[in-house]
DNA sequence: TTTAAAATGATAGTAATGCTATTGAAAATA
DNA sequence: TATTTTCAATAGCATTACTATCATTTTAAA
């Protein structure tokens, strides 16, 4: 017998809850492997189904569009960082302590933790790396993000901008800052891989410590 | 008579440069407005090729896909930025000027520079915001990378980086930085206009005095 | 000025994409 | 056992992302 979370998240974002089902959990872990594969643009329904043995249509009944996945997965990948936090920083008092874990939890978590057996997170953390930025860069933004559907990421912000602003309660930026990291993180980690003269750090068998070493660097100078 | 710049940018981004007939012209400037009417994805050659009283076949003459095109016009931005910043840190020798220079060209510039007759600076500045991302973020970005179409933004970088090493030689990441900044830039003005939750910074009638604020406050307080 | 070449327009066509609708069978539940 | 829910299978359609062809206009060179 094992436990298994479940990450719970706005409805809006599915037509029917995809992790309720054999069917559902299927679409969740083959389209992790699928759009890491072929990149956001090329990853269609159809490919999808065909990896999967079942048709475009029944996929269609769980998520509206390939765009409703895509916010799916990135609203998943940061409720299971919420969660780790939340676990990884239970009992620590000391917000400096408290920023690290943080940090460490969205930088590397993916690596080290066992997580759900339908979602591979390491691909997950790749595809809101690679592919994240799509989910809100687009003209419905206000529209889904007045019903909810960047929830979790904003319940995170929130979350990390208290952090900081407990290390620093003069630090006039608090939310700027939490999400500049989560940014940062990201940004950089692709940048290392695809545009290396855009950044100083770099990465050698994925192993992502030098990221957490900038952050580290600019996280005292900024809330010194 | 009047005088006009023109941006030249690696030829690879184009079949045929755009800059030199009217109708390459034409459709610089209305894929401008029109990317920015209907976002990215819906932007099509078909519509642009109406909204020009032209066809589809007409400009895939010019551009491979609208991928190549946002490329282009991404280039062109950086391009056009890095004109204004040499132009405007002319015979300017302390580096902490100069930042603060770099920092308004690219923030405020689009608003209060005159430009080219068939850019629309503004709008274009807009697209890099709610578009710009999309176009390093593709399975092609090796290749791409590999035939320097990502030439503008580095080498900007590389000047940017270079002044940020001129205020503080012991400073850690300054391509890291820079790169930041742009970054900052373009997330905080989108965040602020679409995701208020996860800025601190507020935006009112398209002033972004704010944005330069917290980025020279954030300067200071990383080359300290 | 003629003449060729280059640029554009007009039209058509194709394969793939992004859906929607319908039907019927299987599986779960009452 | 009856009934609702779930899913597969098939078909179909409008749009997208191109490519090809040929006629016409513009330009530039001889």
């Amino acid at each position: 017998m094992s436990v298994e979370i479940k990450i719970s998240l706005n409805d809006g974002l599915y037509l029917k809850e995809p992790q309720d089902s054999k069917l559902g959990r299927n679409i969740i872990k083959y389209s992790i492997i699928l759009i890491d594969e072929f990149g956001f643009e090329v990853f269609t329904f159809k490919k999808l189904a065909e990896k999967m043995n079942s048709t475009e249509a029944s996929i269609y009944r769980y998520f509206e569009n390939k765009h409703m996945l895509l916010l799916f997965l990135v609203n998943w990948y940061w409720e299971w960082v919420s969660y780790l936090i939340s676990i990884n920083t239970m009992n620590v008092v000391d917000p400096n302590k408290k920023l690290k874990i943080i940090i460490h939890s969205f930088v590397s978590a993916p690596k080290d933790n066992p997580g759900i057996s339908y979602v591979n997170e390491s691909i997950l953390h790749n595809i809101v790396i690679s592919e994240g930025v799509k989910a809100y860069h687009t003209k419905q933004v206000d529209n889904e993000n007045s019903k909810g559907l960047f929830g979790s990421y904003k319940s995170l912000a929130n979350t990390v901008s208290k952090v900081i602003s407990e290390v620093n309660p003069e630090f006039k930026y608090p939310f700027a800052f939490a999400t500049n990291l989560f940014e940062m993180s990201n940004n950089h980690i692709y940048f290392a891989k695809h545009l290396p003269r855009l950044t100083d750090i770099s990465i050698k068998n994925d192993d992502f410590v030098e990221v957490e070493d900038m952050l580290h660097y600019m996280t005292k100078k900024l809330l010194a």
